[in-house]
DNA sequence: TGCCGAGTTGGAATATGATTACAGTATCAG
DNA sequence: CTGATACTGTAATCATATTCCAACTCGGCA
């Protein structure tokens, strides 16, 4: 893959809703190409393949998730409060990208034959929620849980969670109440369904 | 699609592998041909293509899940027990067929396309979580709340969990140790992670 | 001004794999 | 035995990804 320009990668953010609309396979170049007005030569001029450009789509939204996630975590608060914004963060990533998110969510069981994005979601899903969860067991303000399962929980809960919204939405931004899911997502996730 | 012999359908359930291996795309006919031993032409004398062929096995595994977890939500006690038992219904279903069930989560984000099979998932998965949720706010056993964003939360959680598991085991059955995973898993859902 | 190289583009050629068509074979109920 | 239905091998057909290549644009620069 070459170095992508801004304005390139601008044009291609568009094809996005093209893999969301129809999935990967019967997304043809040619209906990404006319999504995004980039002729099919110079999309194969930039990239290897129809693959490279889904992950370059999946990695770019990924980054910037990372960035306003590690932007969440930090301050002086305690582990549950930074995890609460975490969460946050999350699904208002999500929202605010409804394709993307759909695109990334369609590849979730393959994800481990595209090792750079399963490297990014770790980054910006699992990292930042498994180290709030060793740091709130130190504070006191998170129960002591198995990292490996609940990090796999929290995600679970978090991503398709925000599917579920962005699937029911036609492709509008925000896709959903971002405030009202997270307030949801984050009882269930720090209170659990017991009564008491 | 033709009424499938049960020989066909043992066949069959060896490509599931093959599907989960490679995923939707690369798996090819060809490939589905040599691991179950049914000729190319049988299995489209038998389907309409390759998606056809998706959906049976997962409509088939859905179904036998559908049945197992129909099982664990009987019975006369709480709500907040037989929960338990349902999700360790899923889990168990989910080890038992890895391949299937990698498959499945694989074609998450496309689901709304196969909308059969979409109903199978809420068969499965979500109505008996859901059914559960409401008699749980009644007899008292489980907290009250937002039946949609809680639905979304114990199945995000519970096959991201599993499908963790799962990738990370190499084919075996039972792919993981249901036990441990569901005990986990239960209690995060019922207990939450807030210290108390 | 005129050249150079990188990026871009249109269009033809190739390769792969899904799907179809069809004719021949097997099986089984009556 | 016979007809119907299911199965299978083989040879097309078709769509689409990918490659190839020649032409074109355009900014820097001698």
């Amino acid at each position: 893959m070459r170095s992508i320009s801004t304005d390139l990668a601008a044009k291609l953010r568009l094809g996005a809703a093209v893999f969301a609309g129809r999935g990967y396979d019967a997304a043809t170049i040619e209906a990404l190409s006319d999504a995004t007005g980039v002729p099919s030569s110079t999309l194969y001029y930039n990239f290897a393949g129809k693959q490279e450009i889904l992950a370059f789509l999946l990695q770019d939204w990924l980054d910037r998730t990372s960035v306003v996630v590690a932007t969440a975590i930090e301050g002086p608060a305690t582990a549950a409060v930074r995890l609460e914004a975490v969460i946050r963060a999350q699904l208002a990533a999500m929202a605010d990208d409804p394709s993307t998110c759909q695109m990334l969510l369609a590849e979730l069981g393959r994800i481990d034959r595209l090792p750079h994005i399963a490297d990014a979601v770790q980054q910006a899903f699992h990292r930042p929620v498994a180290k709030l969860l060793v740091e709130g067991a130190v504070d006191g303000s998170l129960a002591e849980v198995s990292i490996e399962n609940a990090t796999a929980v929290i995600y679970g809960a978090v991503t398709l969670t925000g599917l579920h919204h962005v699937v029911a939405s036609d492709g509008h931004t925000p896709a959903f109440d971002v405030d009202a899911v997270a307030t949801d997502v984050v009882g269930l996730v720090m209170n659990g369904l017991g009564s008491r």
